[in-house]
DNA sequence: GCCAACGTTGGC
DNA sequence: GCCAACGTTGGC
């Protein structure tokens, strides 16, 4: 069992799309670095924070859960999405994703801010300088802390 | 909208 | 394999 944190611009997938759904595959991720760790690290069952980037409150909204094995990314051969990459095919896909299940949203954003001041969160891949990756693996502390600020909000 | 930090591309 | 140019991310 792994935990996770999960970059997603809420004017694109937010939170509250997620908990409509219920679940979604998790497309468009075109960083190698990204994609190794859903292709070869993540199991049903990790725990994901979902955060909000690009947004006016920039923060983990709330959590979900990984509800599939990887698979091929088929936005990366579908011409009309955005993510279309013309370097994918059937036999190399390149580009892998996971479904992501709503578990829930919190009451209110955990925003970055926060986050940042919080001694208990000092070493986070999240608050490093420079670090722009989407998908994060985060410890169980920093998980469960980052659960026990949302319950306080 | 700005821009720092990274990642990718492509000529050599 | 180097590295300049370009594109993207994402906080501010």
């Amino acid at each position: 069992m792994q935990y996770w944190l999960m970059k997603t611009e809420p004017t694109t997938y937010s939170i509250d799309d997620l908990k409509r759904e219920g679940k979604t595959p998790w497309e468009g991720i075109r960083n190698y670095q990204a994609r190794n760790f859903m292709r070869d690290s993540m199991v049903i069952g990790d725990k994901v924070l979902i955060y909000h980037s690009n947004a006016a409150t920039i923060g983990v909204s709330g959590l979900g859960e990984v509800s599939s094995k990887p698979y091929p990314d088929f936005f990366a051969r579908d011409k009309d999405s955005n993510y279309f990459d013309p370097k994918a095919t059937e036999e190399k896909p390149i580009w892998m994703m996971v479904d992501i299940s709503f578990k829930s949203k919190f009451n209110s954003i955990v925003p970055l801010q926060q986050i940042k001041l919080c001694p208990e969160l000092d070493g986070m891949m999240l608050i490093k300088k420079g670090m722009r990756l989407s998908i994060q693996p985060v410890s169980k502390e920093h998980y469960d802390f980052i659960v026990g600020m949302s319950n306080n909000c």
